[in-house]
DNA sequence: TAACACACCTGTTGGC
DNA sequence: TGCCAACAGGTGTGTT
């Protein structure tokens, strides 16, 4: 389930993968994972180098000669590079392939992740229209602006930090890990939090973040990078997947509940309601 | 406009 | 052993 740390990894190793190379072929198998017309996305993107691969929020993005490849992997996408032979896979969507006769294939077992390609310079327009907060970094996430955001709502606070409105790059694991962090209940209305507890929240955010991603990200499920390695946060996940284990500051049982439809994990005592 | 429910999708898990 | 329902969750869309 690739969150920033996720999907910045990927995003590391795909540029290293694949920057300078030049698209000879496309096959689209599954065309309804193309946001824009999927015949002009396998048309416009022959012959178009690879310039390199950036990212904002959870999206990947391919900067091309001409255009700006938009590529979100939801929840199980995943990039695969095979330098000549391809083993046939169910689960194979997108197939590029390049003049050095290597191809780089989109892997998706639930086909949730989408492709929208833009004209060069139309990406941020693209972001902008879906709202997206800062990246969850010092420099960009500021503590008043998040204060002034979560005072206007009377949501729970998770599901707030889910919406990628006011930060992007949490999802549900690192969600309940920031709050654990900052001893704040995941129901609590964004509206009830003090100064003092959204400073904490604002620091285990970037803290978290920060960590994750020098762990190469964590691999729960089926994560796997663009190198196909998994990443070792895992290793370093207080409550996420913990039901019932204590909790490693007060040794009461961590709990599960469902919110907005997702699991739910928090400590009882530390995270009081 | 905000808040909420649900759809998308398929492999895995647990209960019977 | 086999079947079936529940579960996993990021985001878009529809409803209230």
């Amino acid at each position: 389930m690739p969150e920033l740390p996720e999907v910045e990894t990927v995003r590391e190793g795909l540029n290293r993968l694949t920057s300078g190379k030049v698209i000879k072929k496309v096959t689209v198998r599954v065309p309804k994972m193309i946001k824009t017309d999927p015949i002009l996305f396998q048309e416009n993107l022959v012959d178009q180098e690879i310039l390199s691969v950036s990212r904002r929020g959870k999206y990947l993005i391919f900067h091309l000669t001409d255009y700006e490849l938009i590529s979100h992997l939801r929840m199980e996408g995943k990039y695969l590079l095979f330098l000549d032979d391809i083993p046939e896979n169910k689960h194979f969507h997108l197939f590029w392939t390049f003049n050095d006769n290597s191809t780089l294939i989109y892997q998706d077992v639930r086909k949730f992740g989408t492709f929208d390609l833009c004209d060069k310079g139309e990406a941020e327009a693209f972001f902008k229209s879906k709202k997206l907060g800062p990246e969850p970094i010092e420099a960009d996430f500021d503590v008043k602006v998040f204060k002034d955001a979560l005072a206007k709502s009377r949501k729970p606070i998770k599901l707030l930090l889910l919406d990628q409105t006011l930060v992007v790059g949490l999802g549900n694991i690192y969600v309940d890990e920031v709050l654990w962090h900052a001893k704040i209940h995941p129901k609590r209305p964004a509206n009830s939090l003090k100064q003092k507890e959204i400073d904490v929240l604002h620091q285990a955010i970037i803290a978290t973040i920060e960590l994750a991603i020098s762990k190469g990200g964590s691999t729960i499920r089926t994560y796997k990078n663009a190198l196909g390695k998994e990443g070792s946060m895992q290793e370093y996940l207080r409550i996420y997947g913990k039901t019932g284990s204590s909790c490693p500051r007060c040794q009461e049982a961590i709990q599960k509940s469902k919110l907005g439809g997702r699991g739910t994990h928090f400590c009882p005592n530390c995270q009081v309601l």
